[in-house]
DNA sequence: TTTGGTGTGGTCTGGA
DNA sequence: TCCAGACCACACC
């Protein structure tokens, strides 16, 4: 018979599979360079796992076992498909082991317990990786990357331009950008019991933009239907119209999806924004929780912003407001929740609601167009759908990549560890860390910064540090302080993995220099050396991780060893060398500069030549001028908190109030001022300008907005022993019928009432007025005393209590 | 249902 | 009323 087969340039962006006459058959979802949406099935791949013999057994009549398996599970016949004997490295040593293959993947679980039972299997391993991420690795096919591919046109149950077989696939080279994003939001009020949609509205990257209302006198961009629940429906056709790849949100797994499917029951109707007719939108069980729509892929941005970037974000919550206005400079329009609430009610100003709603799917696709390369970026390198990558933890990022590159290395994949060996792990001492210098307190002139490129990472390349190659007995060189080292003779699986990110990272930022900054180009590259610096930095954390299946104490007890071992090497060469070492941080140190001496780079390059593999130290760069402050509780220099001034005039600011979220706008504005009159030399106007504000501050003539303290939530509100003010706060509000829950991060103001702090802190919008000595005392006088005392300046001298500036100049001269 | 350790500092709590 | 220690959140790397 003669194949009628086509080729195509396709980019995929979502997979998954589905039970074909009892066949299991990967679907993926893409869109061709001519922009048609397309689907392609593969029934070839055939569900499996591994079987590791006990010590001494006969493999041939156990291969032939297992291959006449069938047993009887919940009133259902299942078989062995196939086993055969495959050559593999397990935990370290390569050897021959069984791989036994199912019919479907729901199979294997049981297949697997079922020759438990023999008592000839000495361990069973990738029974837990998903079917359809099993495919996506093992054929190394990613999303968000093109490939050439050949198919075969077949009718399959799904809407889409194109629909076929897939024959062969092959990855090009192309920078195309086609996807078309669709970013929706809901406005929802509380309506008695109930809280109802009033209104959504749709924004694609194609200019679409449109509210959906059931009332009228919305605005123009408003379509009006008859009830919340034709809102539902024609959000469906809207959906299915625009047939967007990408369905994006801001935290549309916690609330838009699940007020949708709640409200769609309750009025019992169906909303299927799908490309298949079931599955509309459902809650998947196991690794991933969240909506997920079939046929395209459902990116909840605000999952990836609070668990990836969270700690790259510098905004006091991770309101969609405050990430999109730090990553892009857009603002959300000026309502309130009370103000819909109340517009609603009297049906008045409901054009403002539309445009807020309307802004606010706008802005969260916006967003998506700046942080979806990097999900893509990490999907690419993990073979894992977008979908999945955004809520994803930095362990799973790391277990993802690391499973991918052992099935390329012919690498078994350790188990993850039961509950129980997560108990243990977790009940042992924490392992000894980075070493800290702690620094002198106060002005430090002329200060040169250098850093250890990717320091763990290289650590654990340069010294083969391995779960499978350590060496224990007697060494040649031992780890500094342990004792035990690991084989250099072969080289370990995570060395090596860790070996190829950091070389790909290196040629990537060097191409990176050669392109032009806003280019497509260039934001792919950039998103990249992103991914592969995102999940090298990991490792060594996922070493060290209870839940990881690479798990080894000892690696992460080296990996800082040698980090400690190193930091001291350079401090003691910088000192030989006659630098002064002013602090250091883990991979990092600051030396003051020498006058007409040794320059910073002839040192770097002098200690480079002394490093092993592939270590480097780097020389960031020079400032003027840095200030460390003394600890407030005990003696010595504060670690970890400190303010750098660059020769063209920027300031770096570390560990201080300013950079820290629970702490108000007046005390973090008005040490940010101090800071950058005391790095400039001019102490005076700090003076005067922190007295400025103890001034304004008791005349009341702060705005609210700067009084406002933000703490997050982290636990249960009934869990806490210690109710701190922000609990309190929030207990408070909760009595009064406000909806708080754990992890949001309340926004809190110290009123007037008496008591403990605790007492006398309520919610923002519940404030009425402000204490005036708590936010002197214990906001505006710590924050920028903390600086001030360094340099002398007293806080009675802030406070004009005693001596009077001026007065005394002269006699203290004498 | 959580990548690691190091470190600071505010507030609460309970005993002297 | 004072103070030490526990609790808690958040930053640095």
């Amino acid at each position: 018979m003669l194949l009628m087969t086509e080729n195509t340039k396709i980019m995929f962006f979502q997979a998954d599979y589905a039970i074909e006459d009892e066949k299991p058959t990967i679907r993926l979802f893409g869109k061709t360079d001519t922009e048609k949406s397309i689907a392609l099935v593969d029934d070839s791949f055939t569900p499996y796992f591994y079987a590791i013999p006990t010590d001494g057994a006969d493999f041939k009549p156990l291969l032939e076992k297992i291959k006449k398996l069938s047993f009887v599970n919940q009133e259902k016949t299942i078989k062995v498909k196939n086993a055969i004997i495959v050559k593999k490295t397990v935990d370290g040593v390569e050897r021959k082991i069984l791989k036994i293959y199912g019919n479907i993947p729901k199979d294997i679980p049981y297949i697997k317990d079922e020759i438990k039972t023999w008592g000839l299997i000495k361990d069973k391993r990738e029974f837990d990786i998903p079917y359809h991420k099993r495919y996506l690795a093992d054929r190394e096919i990613s999303v968000g990357v093109w490939y050439e591919c050949a198919f075969e046109k077949k009718d399959i149950n799904v809407a889409a331009d194109i629909k076929g077989k897939l024959i062969s696939i092959k990855p090009i080279d192309s920078k195309k950008e086609n996807l078309k994003i669709l970013a929706f939001d809901l406005e929802t009020v509380q309506n008695k019991e109930e809280n109802i949609i009033i209104l959504v509205s749709v924004v694609t990257n194609k200019g679409y933009k449109k509210a959906i209302g059931y009332v009228k006198d919305h605005n123009k961009d408003t379509i009006i239907v008859d009830s919340e629940k034709a809102l539902i429906e024609k959000l469906e056709q809207i959906v299915q119209k625009q047939d967007p790849d990408i369905i994006v949100t801001y935290n549309g797994d916690s609330f838009d999806f699940t007020v949708l499917e709640a409200r769609a029951k309750k009025l019992k109707c169906t909303i299927n924004m799908g490309r298949t007719k079931k599955g509309t939108f459902f809650k998947k069980q196991g690794i991933f929780s969240g909506a997920s729509v079939a046929g395209r892929s459902h990116i909840d941005l605000y999952r990836f912003v609070s668990q990836i970037m969270r700690a790259t974000i510098s905004s006091e919550t991770m309101k969609l407001d405050n990430v999109a206005n730090e990553l892009l400079g857009l603002k959300k329009k000026d309502m309130t929740w009370e103000q819909i609430e109340e517009f609603w009610k009297k049906k008045k100003n409901l054009g403002k609601i539309s445009e807020y709603c309307i802004h606010d799917s706008y802005i969260t696709m916006k967003l998506a167009e700046h942080i979806l390369p990097n999900i893509f970026a990490l999907s690419a390198l993990t073979c894992q759908t977008a979908e999945d990558v955004c809520r994803m933890s930095y362990g799973r990022l790391v277990e993802s990549y690391a499973i991918k590159r052992a099935a390329k290395l012919n690498i078994i994949v350790p188990n993850r560890p039961t509950t129980e060996m997560m108990g243990e792990r977790k009940l042992l001492d924490a392992i000894e860390g980075a070493f800290v210098v702690e620094p002198k307190p106060g002005l430090h002139e002329k200060i040169a910064l250098f850093d250890f490129r990717s320091l763990y990472p290289s650590i654990i390349v340069s010294h083969n540090i391995d779960p499978f190659t350590i060496h224990k007995g007697k060494c040649k060189t031992p780890v500094p302080g342990l004792d035990f080292c690991f084989d250099t003779q072969k080289k370990g699986f995570v060395p090596k993995v860790l070996n190829e990110l950091i070389d790909e990272r290196i040629t990537l930022k060097k191409e990176l220099k050669s392109k032009t900054k806003g280019t497509t180009e260039f934001k792919d590259a950039y998103a990249k050396q992103y991914a592969l610096k995102t999940i090298s930095n990991a490792f060594y954390g996922y070493l060290g991780f209870a839940g990881s299946r690479w798990y080894k104490r000892e690696c992460a007890e080296a990996t800082t060893a040698y980090g400690r071992h190193y930091i001291h090497k350079i401090i003691d060469m910088a000192k030989k060398d006659g630098f002064e070492t002013i602090y250091g941080d883990t991979d990092s140190i600051f030396l003051k500069a020498k006058n007409n001496g040794e320059k910073p780079e002839e040192f770097a390059k002098k200690v480079n030549n002394t490093l092993s593999g592939i270590m480097e130290l780097e020389f960031e760069g020079s400032f003027v001028r840095g200030i460390f402050v003394a600890k407030k509780t005990g003696i010595g220099g504060a670690k970890k908190r400190y303010a750098l001034l660059d020769e063209k005039g920027n300031i770096t600011i570390r560990g201080f109030e300013k950079v820290r979220r629970d702490w108000s706008p007046l005390a973090k504005e008005t040490q940010e001022k101090v800071l950058s009159w005391v790095l400039n030399n001019q102490k005076d106007k700090a003076v005067d300008f922190v007295k400025k504000v103890i001034t304004d501050l008791k005349d009341k003539k702060i705005q609210k907005e700067k009084l406002g303290i933000y703490t997050q939530l982290k636990r249960n509100i009934d869990k806490y022993e210690q109710v701190g003010p922000h609990v309190a706060a929030a207990k408070r509000a909760i009595a009064r019928g406000t909806k708080i829950h754990t992890g949001q991060s309340i926004r809190y103001i110290i009123t007037n009432k008496s008591g403990r702090i605790s007492d006398k802190a309520e919610i923002y919008e519940f404030a009425k007025d402000y204490d005036t000595n708590y936010y002197i005392n214990n906001q505006v006088l710590p924050a920028s005393m903390r600086i001030l005392s360094t340099l002398g300046v007293t806080e009675d001298e802030i406070l004009n209590k005693g001596k009077q500036k001026g007065l005394f100049s002269w006699s203290v001269k004498k």
